[in-house]
RNA sequence: GGUCCUGUAGAUCAGUCUGGAGUGAUCGCCACCCUGUCAAGGUGGAGGCCGCGGGUUCAAAUCCCGUCAGGACCGCCA
C-alpha cells in the first residue's frame, strides 16, 4: 500500500514518486488552492502540499502519493527531521474519516491519565508512546539475544498453577471441572524454573508475565514482565555475569551506549552509607557515622544507640526556615523523634560568644550555629564538621535513635534533599550483595526470611546456622548472611535473586528455624522437595523487572508509560471497564455465588 | 486499611483561602476568508449538572459533611 515511511524520507529521495500512509497530524489551509498536510506515521511526520479544497481533518487516515522535492528556498523547517523536503502533486486517498480526538495529540499538553487510558488507542499514536513501546521491544530483543548467546534456553511455564502461600496475594481462577477448586496465576515462575534445573535444562530463561494482587504504585502493576533466569552448576558471580550482560545489552540497545558502572556493594554497606537497600548512587550526601563522637555527650538529644548525619552543600543559604520545619515534620512522620539541624559558618572572633544562638566552634575555624548547636561542646562540633567534611554555608542534619530507624529516616531525607530527576541521563547499576538471611523476628520470635525459604546461606555463615552445640538465639540468626542479591538502578530495585539450597540438611534446618514443620513444608512446597530427592544440581537464579528497566531507560517515572494497556491505581482498566461482573449462568457453571457487599 | 493532593467548556487551566449572576483564558471544534505555512493567520459562532449527594446561608464552583473517580506515598509487595 505504501512505498515509504514518512519520517525516513530525506533529500536523498528527491525526485522519487512515493506513497505514504498515516494520520493527518495537522492541516494548514491557505485557500482552496493550497493547503499543507502534515502526515504522521510511527516514524515521523512529512509535509504534503495538497489542494486546499480537500476536506482533510485531524486524524483522518489517508494514503498520499506524490513526488518528493526539496522545499522552495527559505521554506525549510529545521525543527522537523524531514523539514528539507515535501511531497508535491499529491493524490490523496481517504481511507478513514475520524472524529476530533478526545484530547490533543501534541507533546505539550499533559492530559488527564484516565482520559488517555480510556482512549489508549489514540494515546498510543503519540511519539512518546511509540518511542516507549519500541524501546520496550528493544529491551526484549536485546535480552533474548544476550541470553541465547550465553546458552540459555527459553522455556514457557504455566499460567494456571496451584496456589502456594508465598509472599504476595494470589490472583485465582475458579475451576469449571472441579467447582470449589481454584488455579492461581503465577507471582513468578520461581518453583517451575527450579524444577527445570532438576530437569536438566541447565540454563533456563523466560520473559515471564507475573501477577500479584497487591496495591498498585508508580512502579507496580498487577501484571508485570520479568526476565527470569536460572542456571545449574554455577555460583553467585556467574549469575551476576549473565544478568549484567543481558541488562547491559538492553541498555545499549535503547540508549546507544554501554552502561558505565555495575558497581557492587554489600547490603550492610548500603544500609550504613545510604540508609537503603536500593541506594541511588547518582549523588553523594552519604550517611556518616557519628556515634563515637557522642559516646559521652551531655547533649540529651544525642544520647542514643546510633547517631548519623548528612551534609547538604550550600544548605545554610538555600533552605528557608519554612522548608526546614517541613523536613523536621517529614522525619517525624517517618518515625524519628526529631531532626537536628545546624548551619556551618566561619568562627568570627569579634562576635559575642555569649549570644544565645551560641555557636559551637572547632579548630578548623568553622563553627556550627542555630538549631541545636548550643547543646554541642566545641569538641563535638569540630568532630562533626570534620566527619561530614562540611564547608562554610553547608547545612548538617543529624538523627539519633535506634540504628535501623536512623538509617531509614536519613536515607529518606537524603533522597528528599538530593535525588536527581529520573531522566538525568545517568545509569548507575549497582549489585547489592550479602542480604541478611532473615529480616527480623515475628511476634513468636521466629525469624522472617528476607527472600524465600530456598535461599542458600552465605558459606562463611553456615556454621552459625548449623552449630553442633544447641539452638541459636534470635539475635544470632539475624547476623546470618545469605547468598541473595539485588540489582539496583538509580534507586529503583530492578530485581533480585539468590543461590538456592540444594542440600537437604540445610533446607531442613531452614524450615526448622522458620518454624515450618515437616508436614507443613511437604504440603506447601512438596513437589519441589520431592523433585530435589531425585538429584538436584546446585543452582542459582535471578529475575529482572522489565517494566521498571524500560521506564528508567526511557526516562519515565511511571511504568504505566511503558505498558500498552495498564491499569489505574485502583486496578481498573478505563478502556475495557475491567474488572466487571459476569453472567449468572457463568457463575453457576463455576459453582460460585457472589455475596452482597457488606 | 491509612495519609496527602486533584476533580470548573472537547482539552489544559484561572477563579475556591476571603460566599454575591457560569466572570472566564488559551487550545480545539463549526462556518466563512486567505497561494508558502509548519503551535499558520483573519472574522464570526457554538459549547458548562463547576464530579455526585446532602447541609449551612437571603445567596454556594467557593464554607461543612458524605460519596465517587484519578494520582503520590505508607502499610502491603517472600
Amino acid at each position: 500500500m505504501r512505498s515509504d515511511l514518512c519520517g525516513h524520507l530525506n533529500s536523498d529521495d528527491v525526485g522519487r514518486c512515493v506513497t505514504v500512509c498515516g494520520w493527518v497530524d495537522r492541516r494548514r489551509e491557505h485557500s482552496e488552492h493550497l493547503a499543507f498536510v502534515d502526515l504522521r506515521d510511527h516514524s515521523g511526520v512529512l509535509q504534503c502540499v495538497v489542494d486546499g479544497a480537500r476536506d482533510l481533518r485531524a486524524e483522518y487516515v489517508v494514503a498520499i502519493t506524490g513526488t518528493l522535492r526539496l522545499r522552495p528556498e527559505g521554506t525549510a523547517n529545521p525543527a522537523l527531521p524531514t523539514g528539507d523536503v515535501e511531497l508535491q502533486d499529491c493524490d490523496v486517498e481517504l481511507l478513514s474519516r475520524a472524529e476530533p480526538p478526545p484530547f490533543p495529540l501534541d507533546e505539550r499538553t499533559e492530559v488527564d491519565e484516565t482520559l488517555r487510558l480510556r482512549h489508549r488507542y489514540v494515546d498510543l499514536r503519540k511519539p512518546r508512546m511509540q518511542r516507549n513501546l519500541r524501546s520496550r521491544a528493544a529491551v526484549n530483543r536485546a535480552i533474548r539475544r544476550a541470553m541465547d548467546a550465553q546458552g540459555f534456553v527459553e522455556v514457557e511455564t504455566p499460567m494456571l498453577i496451584a496456589s502456594t502461600p508465598e509472599g504476595a496475594r494470589d490472583f485465582v481462577v475458579p475451576s469449571r471441572k472441579e467447582p470449589g477448586a481454584f488455579y492461581a496465576l503465577p507471582q513468578s515462575p520461581q518453583i517451575f524454573k527450579q524444577l527445570t534445573m532438576v530437569g536438566g535444562v541447565d540454563r533456563y530463561y523466560q520473559i515471564a508475565r507475573c501477577l500479584r494482587d497487591e496495591d498498585l504504585r508508580a512502579d507496580r502493576q498487577f501484571e508485570f514482565s520479568q526476565l527470569d533466569v536460572e542456571a545449574s552448576f554455577v555460583q553467585r558471580d556467574d549469575v551476576l555475569g549473565f544478568v549484567t550482560t543481558a541488562v547491559a545489552e538492553a541498555t545499549a540497545e535503547v540508549t546507544g551506549h554501554d552502561p558505565e558502572t555495575f558497581d557492587r556493594i554489600t547490603w550492610l554497606d548500603a544500609m550504613e552509607r545510604f540508609g537503603s537497600d536500593k541506594p541511588d548512587t547518582r549523588f553523594g550526601m552519604e550517611l556518616v557515622e557519628l556515634t563515637p563522637i557522642f559516646a559521652d555527650t551531655k547533649a540529651r538529644v544525642f544520647q542514643a544507640p546510633c547517631v548519623k548525619g548528612i551534609c547538604l552543600s550550600g544548605g545554610a543559604e538555600s533552605l528557608p526556615r519554612s522548608r526546614i520545619d517541613e523536613l523536621v515534620a517529614m522525619c517525624q512522620r517517618w518515625g524519628a523523634k526529631g531532626l537536628a539541624w545546624m548551619r556551618v559558618a566561619t568562627a568570627d572572633p569579634a562576635s559575642d560568644s555569649s549570644n544565645e544562638d551560641a555557636a559551637a566552634s572547632g579548630a578548623s575555624g568553622l563553627i556550627l550555629e542555630a538549631g541545636v548547636a548550643k547543646f554541642l561542646s566545641s569538641a563535638e562540633a569540630a568532630a562533626v564538621i570534620s566527619a561530614l567534611d562540611a564547608k562554610v554555608g553547608d547545612m548538617v542534619f543529624l538523627v539519633a535513635d535506634e540504628r535501623r530507624l536512623v538509617r531509614h529516616v536519613l536515607g529518606l531525607l537524603r533522597l528528599e534533599l538530593g535525588r536527581p530527576p529520573v531522566n538525568d541521563g545517568s545509569f548507575n547499576y549497582l549489585w547489592v550483595l550479602d542480604f541478611p538471611l532473615f529480616e527480623g523476628l515475628n511476634a513468636q520470635g521466629e525469624p522472617i526470611p528476607s527472600h524465600h525459604p530456598f535461599t542458600m546461606p552465605h558459606e562463611d555463615d553456615l556454621p552459625m546456622l548449623m552449630p553442633p552445640d544447641g539452638p541459636l538465639s534470635g539475635e544470632d540468626l539475624l547476623q546470618i548472611r545469605s547468598q541473595a542479591y539485588d540489582l539496583v538502578l538509580n534507586g529503583w530495585e530492578l530485581g533480585s535473586g539468590s543461590v538456592r539450597i540444594h542440600r537437604r540438611d540445610v533446607q531442613q534446618r531452614i524450615f526448622e528455624v522458620l518454624g515450618i514443620a515437616a508436614d507443613e513444608a511437604q504440603k506447601r512446597f512438596g513437589f519441589l522437595l520431592d523433585a530435589f530427592r531425585y538429584g538436584a544440581p546446585p543452582h542459582a537464579g535471578f529475575a529482572v523487572g522489565l517494566d521498571r528497566l524500560t521506564a528508567l531507560l526511557v526516562g519515565e517515572e511511571n511504568i504505566r508509560e511503558v505498558i500498552a494497556f495498564p491499569k489505574t491505581q485502583s486496578g481498573a482498566d478505563p478502556l475495557t471497564d475491567a474488572p466487571s461482573p459476569i453472567a449468572e449462568t457463568h457463575l453457576q457453571e463455576l459453582g460460585l455465588r457472589v455475596l452482597p457487599p457488606a
